[in-house]
DNA sequence: TTCTCAAATGTTACGGTATAACAAAGTGAT
DNA sequence: ATCACTTTGTTATACCGTAACATTTGAGAA
């Protein structure tokens, strides 16, 4: 089981940052991460329904944010989804690459090419925040 | 007045990629254009909608979608908005920076970060689409 | 010209995404 | 126990985007 070793590093995570993973916030992640791919707020929303009776959009969008803010989740704003942070506590900028077709995503390591990408802005005097790559395109799968 | 000369270059970009800037359209393009940085659907409607009486969202939502196909305009998927492209005409994939505080955007050249990005990503078997780079961040003014 | 077809636009209605605002319950410190 | 604070519940609503079908427009063929 894969996923109480994800949610038992996240908790010490969350313990490091001092930050509370609550019940209600450690099931939304038990739920993200019981999807192969990018999930949505509101089928999270429709699954903790199903779990606890009654649930608002209200409580599945804070646990979310709670758990992006806290680096286990990541955004993907261009599908209005969520996915699983892989790399909780490593050094923590990610390049997500998200599979057009078939909804998978592959993390790797930002910090290299942001490095590159904060030289560039800088040249314009941009200061780029800390943040994650998000790149859409199509998986070993989907190529063949 | 600087909005008549993109529109000019714009007109001319399509007619070389074959499609049709209608009057429609090209209002659009102009409401968006008197915008200095990141505009919104909606608020684009609500113009066309003090412009010409009535207007719905499909309206101003399929003149976006030409526009951001026709290379005219990005959509910023993390503001749900678009902006307009600086480098019609150009190499065509942007680096777009956006200031978080207050809302400026900048765009460079992406073309050699994607390089290395392509390759990268190519290593995880995963094929990059073409698509702009956007990141959030602190312009020169906001930085001071 | 007139017809025809395809593209563009109009119109209605709806579904998906997200948050404001306030109430209630839990938690920890003194 | 009580106070301050954080978390969660609840209701309502605002915002974002598209499906489906009707209508108009424009370009090319008969």
């Amino acid at each position: 089981m894969e996923i109480a070793c994800f949610i038992e590093a996240a908790d010490r995570h969350c313990q490091q940052q001092g930050v509370k993973l609550t019940a209600l916030r450690r099931q939304v992640l038990e739920l993200v991460l019981s999807y192969p791919g990018v999930v949505k707020a509101y089928q999270v929303l429709a699954d903790l329904q199903k779990q606890r009776g009654i649930a608002a959009p209200p409580t599945v969008y804070r646990a979310l944010d709670f758990l992006v803010a806290a680096g286990l989740l990541h955004k993907v704003d261009a599908l209005n989804g969520y996915i699983v942070c892989h790399h909780v506590g490593c050094s923590h900028e990610g390049l997500i690459l998200v599979c057009g077709d078939c909804g998978q995503v592959e993390e790797l390591d930002a910090t290299p090419v942001l490095d590159v990408l904060r030289q560039q802005a800088g040249g314009a005097g941009f200061a780029i925040s800390q943040q994650n790559l998000m790149l859409t395109g199509r998986c070993k799968e989907c190529r063949t």
